[in-house]
DNA sequence: GCAAACGATACCCGCAAGGTATTGAACGGC
DNA sequence: GCCGTTCAATACCTTGCGGGTATCGTTTGC
């Protein structure tokens, strides 16, 4: 199977329509049907279910879908980390998400400076979600992941911290005042909704937010209520309240890296992580 | 990047030869040299150091060569499980060493045989080391690897069981009345030698051996001592001996599988296999 | 100093990838 | 119920690129 072909098959399974497909892949959309149509020729498979009117996934084309993805990232991070061990930049990249994780983070890279040989650490700060992208297409060399929001699949990983989780309100906030709530009293109240791994957001009455930033404004100015991991509360304006939500899940902080790739470098900074 | 080219260049960089990797990849030697040309002109990155008489891997040559062979397994396992997924034939395919494992690999199945919805087990018996290539392009879903020998890089894993080591000798061989032995006696001695990840041997003095049926011949013969997991008791013939070696590494066996490809039947099967 | 080995270059050919025009089937509006 | 719209498939053409043969230039071993 070539890559070109896998990407067709990927941009039309997202789309579920030949001509956005097309548009998206910069071809006209004969080709493209003609080329699907070859795939599945070829692997002898059917793909979609295709009406004139309509195109789905069958069960294989769901498998091609989710195996081809990780193939495709695979293949980018091979280039990717290829360019860069070229250039010679040695640099480390760690994604994490913005707001998260605001104490430990300069924690390790402090610790990870002094160490003898250490490189530079470069920190790309993104929304959530996206941290899973870029370590998987070989933008980055290794991410803070916040288990149980982020997936660890694919990753090789090691536990760093966990913690509990507080309720953001604003200083006028009803719930404000109290020293602890509990998940069931916050069930019907209207939570962010963050975007998923497609980048979509889920229907729902929350606001949509995409980072920490955002978010707090939001709970500022009365739109929102959110639940948080503890360590938020380094960063948190002055008028918003916190109060303890003892059953909300733990949040666990991993420091995650793809498998294949250990330099020595980053060795080195997974074992300062798992010293703090 | 598209895969052919990924192809044309870990055959090359395997071979470091151009006519010889132009033979394996069946095409003639002047379009190998141009596309690999193409490839780094694209990458802007020189994957080769050429002299006319010689072909050495640069640097970022080495990391497109590990990134790229694993780019190219998730490829070939992308297409391999979508086929399997389309012929409707769900059954599991478990991989595993022949020879090791014996006591606990006929106890999983029978206990997964006898959980609710179970599927059938097609078992593949491999050499050492070809288990993990079957795990990685999609051959197989589940493998049964044995640390510290298999590498477990880039799969997900549960630890089943550990077990210390044996050293097994013929009847009638010097060592065969001692009730205890330990490594450093066995320095010197020739061991046998499997093969490498790349289906080599390493040099030295011992025999070559492929599997176990192979090697437990050889000691018979008197050509080879070994030292093997207590549980190739169970399948030691009748006139070789087997000395406790308490310092040996211990050896863990683990159910691994590739990520991302968690269906409900093989989810069943690691929960039967960890409760074991 | 010559022949062999080996990668690079030059040049040609065929096919498959991509484009345009069109067909044909399924809805939706009236 | 008919027509216009939508959207995938088909037909047909063009071209660029992947592959082949012949050859060159450099290194190396005898």
């Amino acid at each position: 199977m070539e890559a070109r072909e896998l990407r067709y098959f990927v941009t039309v399974a997202e789309e579920l329509h030949f001509g956005r497909a097309a548009d998206r892949l910069g071809i006209a959309q004969p080709p493209l049907s003609r080329a699907i149509g070859q795939l599945e020729r070829r692997l002898g498979v059917e793909l979609f279910t295709r009406t004139s009117r309509s195109v789905a996934l069958t069960e294989a084309g769901a498998v091609l879908l989710r195996e081809g993805r990780a193939a495709l990232d695979a293949l980018e991070a091979a280039e990717r980390r290829t360019r860069r061990a070229a250039t010679g930049t040695s640099n480390l990249v760690l994604v994490t998400k913005a707001g998260a994780s605001s104490e430990l983070l300069p924690k390790l890279l402090d610790a990870y400076a002094a160490e003898p040989g250490a490189v530079p650490v470069d920190v790309i700060l993104c929304g959530v979600a996206e941290q899973e992208r870029h370590l998987r297409d070989g933008r980055a060399d290794v991410a803070l992941l916040h288990l149980p929001f982020d997936s660890t699949v694919g990753f090789d990983t090691e536990e760093l911290s966990t913690e509990g989780q507080l309720l953001i309100v604003p200083a006028g906030h009803p719930l404000s005042g109290r020293t602890s709530v509990s998940m069931t009293e916050l069930a019907g109240l209207p939570m962010p909704r963050w975007p998923g791994r497609d980048g979509t957001y889920p229907p729902g009455p929350g606001p949509e937010v995409r980072d920490n930033a955002q978010l707090l404004q939001l709970i500022a100015l009365d739109r929102a209520i959110a639940v948080l991991p503890e360590s938020c509360r380094s960063l948190l304006p002055y008028d918003l309240r916190t109060v303890p939500v003892p059953d909300a899940p733990r949040v666990t902080t991993v420091i995650a890296w793809p498998p294949h790739s250990r330099s020595r470098a980053l060795a080195a900074l997974i074992r300062t992580a798992t010293r703090l």
